[in-house]
DNA sequence: TAGTCGTGGGG
DNA sequence: TCCCCAAGACT
């Protein structure tokens, strides 16, 4: 049934279009919280660049960031090439294809563990993301995601995928996930497993499986510095992990409670990069969400005096060369503010 | 284990 | 404009 209505609707994607395991390991890696439509060009722009294990191996972290600019959730990057030098180093190069050693490198979790295995090897395992235990969550009329309840999910599609080709069953489900059986929105008479789901019975599908509440998050605000001298700009690299690592941004400061940002910038600037700055004008404010907090950024034209340089995570660029380096969407949004005050 | 970690599309 | 959401992993 289930893979009848695969035959009729799969989606024709690029990584579909390849046995290769690394591709296929590519794509889960980008769409991890992330829309098909999305991640395409971004994969189709990374396979360009990188067609092999050993042209990933062999690359900085850099410059592979720069692919990834814009995509969001940047350690995945960071965690992708840790694995793949792993393999290139340390396995001959090639993807283990015991799903305990795959899933033992850097970013491959439960989740993409099952998925690549499935998908690239043929093999019998379960790949449950958010549309495989939404489904199964509905199929089977269960709300809350106990622990219990999330052992009754996974015995329900060891159970599917035993029944014989697991790889097209795991992207069957994703299809139907996307299509049909949505969070918010499902189409129950195209439903392979209409006629036996308890959610569709219940008359209220939409209530399976019972949503989280959302909590509140913080704003933030930030002074943010395009610090000039002569024709250059100052840009500083972000530490690798956490929040944006291994980007570059302009220098920038938290206005905890209600202080002066050209003070607290033109003494900040000094204590971080040794810059002697002169803080002019106000060049505007932009807003952006991240996933637990909001910041508001205003951004100050500065001089400095000089251009100092103490570490290899700072340097000083013409604003025509900013594009080879990979910022944030905050940053992208600070420098069209400038743009926009130059035109 | 609950927080952390981005961004863009769509209602 | 705001809010939810989209093929999770790590700590």
């Amino acid at each position: 049934m289930i893979l009848q209505w695969y035959s009729l609707n799969k989606r024709d994607l690029p990584w579909r279009r390849t046995s290769d395991p690394y591709k296929i390991w590519l794509s889960e890696v980008m769409l991890q919280q992330t829309q098909v439509e999305t991640v395409i060009p971004y994969y189709e722009k990374w396979i360009n660049h990188y067609p092999t294990i050993k042209s990933v191996a062999l690359e900085n972290i850099d410059n592979l960031l720069k692919i990834w600019e814009g995509l969001g959730y940047y350690s995945r990057c960071r965690n992708f090439h840790e694995a793949i030098k792993d393999i290139f180093y340390n396995h001959k190069g090639v993807i283990p294809k015991q799903i305990e050693d795959f899933k033992s490198l850097k970013g491959v979790g439960v989740y993409i563990s099952g998925a690549v295995m499935s998908i690239a090897f043929d093999q019998t395992h379960i790949a449950v993301d958010g549309n495989q235990s939404r489904i199964i969550a509905r199929v089977l009329g269960v709300k809350n995601q106990t622990s219990r309840n999330l052992k009754r999910i996974n015995n329900y599609l060891t159970k599917l995928v035993k029944e014989g080709n697991p790889s097209e069953i795991n992207q069957a489900l994703m299809d139907m996930g996307s299509n049909i059986c949505k969070s918010n929105k499902v189409i129950c008479v195209d439903c392979p497993f209409h006629f036996s789901c308890k959610a569709f019975q219940s008359g209220h599908p939409l209530s399976y499986p019972k949503k989280i509440l959302p909590k509140t998050i913080p704003t933030k605000t930030i002074a943010a510095a395009l610090v000039s001298h002569g024709d250059n700009i100052f840009i500083t690299k972000r530490p690798l992990k956490g929040l944006l690592g291994g980007l570059w941004e302009l220098p920038n400061i938290e206005l905890v409670n209600g202080e002066i940002p050209e003070d607290l910038l033109k003494i900040k600037l000094a204590d971080q990069f040794g810059l002697t700055i002169k803080v002019g004008h106000k060049l505007g404010m932009i807003n952006h969400t991240f996933t637990h907090f909001k910041m508001n950024v205003l951004l100050y034209n500065c001089q400095a005096k000089d251009q100092p340089l103490s570490k290899n995570t700072e340097k000083w660029v013409s604003f025509s060369d900013l594009n080879q380096y990979a910022f944030s969407k905050a940053n992208h949004k600070l420098f069209k503010l400038v743009e926009l005050r130059n035109d």
